[in-house]
DNA sequence: AATAGTTTTGCAAATGTTTTCATAAAAAAT
DNA sequence: ATTTTTTATGAAAACATTTGCAAAACTATT
């Protein structure tokens, strides 16, 4: 079985079998209209029969693009972010790119390393998610000046290359929402906000909407829960059992907004008549629970098909001014508020 | 900004303005302890001013790992393969390796493809989804004999080295669950089984132990739905509107075990009193939902951690032959059967 | 049949590293 | 102060490919 004997096929190996020369059997694969048509043939049925392929990183020393991007993500793990991935790995896949991912777990000090990595590999470009990074990151992705792109955050003067949703807006949006539909003891459940400029912006928004509206939560009814179903259900359990009652809760996000619900459906109380609940990103499976999440809808395949678009074209042509781009983020209204 | 003049540093750059040798450069990188203290410090400065970053493609085409692993997965964007996947990448990451991520979708000539394109890459290994693949990769995996791993369904004589779950033996335990529960009016829900062995060996764990049971589901009552949430509560909800009542729903997996509980809920019938619904998986969630899911937990992060270092292993060293795992999936009850 | 024009091909240099081997420098032993 | 041993460095070949240039092989034109 492992027959480990013939040595891989290298260029030079076809072009004696087919005898030709390496360069004509290099200009085969990538000129292949410079080669007549019978050596064409030839050369084929001899790489074929060879089972050769071509050695990507020995074309990339020659300064041709590596034909990678590279995708830093907090973590994969996650719905938002896996949909978004499949859609900038299909984009760029359409124009022959291929994806190393990586993730940093919000770790800044990680992204640098896998940052430099990437570049060790001579990605074609980067694509890292959100606003906030180091100054290390910033340099590096500078210095070397490499195509990039920052994902998933809208601003509009951002230091790289943006395509995101304005998430203080969806902050906003969401908040007079629940204004508007007459809530008033109000209770807000938010991730750590360090180092996450995505939910720092959210909660911004959400924050100056209530204060704006003179119902700001005190500090006991600002919940604060790690990114899970389980830890926010446990925190929005532990709290409602210790007797406060809101009228509503407002979710930095949708996972956050689902253990809501599920908390208070464990407790026995149900949503919304006994208390409202709301998310952002409407997640799949945020329209099919029941009682369906009203949220706002933050498009991670739009963002990510955008934004996969975007880091190609100014890796193909680079002389192209990109412009930062904001997707829009709608509420969406259903039934748990 | 974009000050593209300065070409880029490579190593005899480095050398040049460390007035050393590209040898004692190289050595500087991948030998620290060859050159003398005085000299690395040198270089070091240099290589902080010049910015330099190391090639790896250049030593790539020395035969020298790449340090890069390809992982073909059908689609990242399901919670079940993006947990496996963050837990492979993060394992093959502590050991220096950097994932290719490609997606098939599950088709099958893509996958062929993809993998085609990462040996174009020249990864150290590959690891693929599942048992089921066209001859074409087969073949190409084992022609160019290269380190590869399958990951999530076990079989104990695999064409490849795998780790992962018996999903037959997954199904006859859930399916065993339902009937000792006393239930006997069964419908089954399942996605499309073509070209996916692991949903296929579930199936036929189920419908083994219910024809032993005696309660074999009529065709009418063995319902078929795509791969998500909202269209199996679609499927549910027509099934249960048409009038049928069965004793429990059992599922292939979680997803369509949640569509089927947020659609019973959404008839107003009430889990497990009216209906019972079973999955297979645990995913992130299924513990949380309300009424909590009871399931077989496939433990998608060992299964992606241990296939990491499965693989790994076997590109450090290619000698030590690997067994099949098998990861052990338990029965987990929770509320809803 | 000879010439001019065009298309195909091959040679050889180049790409950015690593690595073997030899030599120079430093340290240790006399 | 020599000689021996050890350590640190450099020169050059090797790796798998691409590419500019020139030569060779065809085609078309006369």
């Amino acid at each position: 079985m492992s027959d480990s004997k013939q040595k891989k096929a290298d260029i030079v190996a076809v072009a004696i079998a087919a005898s030709v020369s390496p360069a004509t059997v290099s200009r085969f694969f990538n000129r292949p209209e410079l080669v007549r048509l019978s050596t064409r043939r030839k050369i084929d049925r001899t790489v074929k029969k060879l089972g050769y392929i071509r050695n990507r990183a020995a074309q990339t020393i020659h300064g041709i693009r590596s034909g990678t991007i590279g995708l830093v993500v907090p973590t994969i793990d996650n719905t938002i972010f896996a949909e978004m991935i499949q859609a900038f790995s299909d984009e760029v896949g359409l124009n022959g790119f291929t994806i190393l991912l990586g993730t940093h777990n919000y770790n800044n000090a990680r992204e640098y390393d896998v940052l430099r990595k990437f570049l060790e590999h001579r990605v074609d470009g980067v694509a890292v998610v959100g606003l906030d990074h180091s100054e290390e990151v910033y340099n590096l992705i500078e210095s070397q000046n490499i195509p990039s792109v920052s994902l998933w955050n809208y601003a509009k003067s951002s230091r790289l290359i943006c395509v995101g949703a304005d998430n203080f807006d969806a902050g906003r949006k969401i908040a007079a929402h629940v204004l508007a539909q007459g809530y008033s003891k109000i209770t807000t459940l938010f991730p750590p906000l360090a180092g996450n400029d995505r939910a720092t912006s959210r909660a911004n928004g959400i924050m100056k909407v209530l204060e704006e509206g003179g119902v700001s939560p005190a500090l006991a009814d600002q919940l604060e829960t790690l990114y899970s179903i389980s830890s926010a259900k446990k925190v929005v359990i532990d709290y409602l059992k210790s007797g406060s009652r809101p009228d509503a809760i407002i979710c930095c996000n949708d996972i956050l907004a689902l253990g809501a619900v599920y908390a208070s459906q464990s407790l026995g109380l149900s949503v919304p008549e006994d208390i409202a609940v709301t998310g952002v990103g409407d997640f799949k499976g945020s329209k099919e629970i029941e009682p369906a999440l009203t949220t706002i809808r933050i498009p991670a395949k739009t963002i990510g098909a955008l934004g996969g678009a975007a880091l190609v074209q100014s890796i193909i042509s680079p002389e192209a001014e990109l412009e930062n781009r904001c997707c829009v983020s709608d509420l969406v209204t259903r039934s748990t508020c």
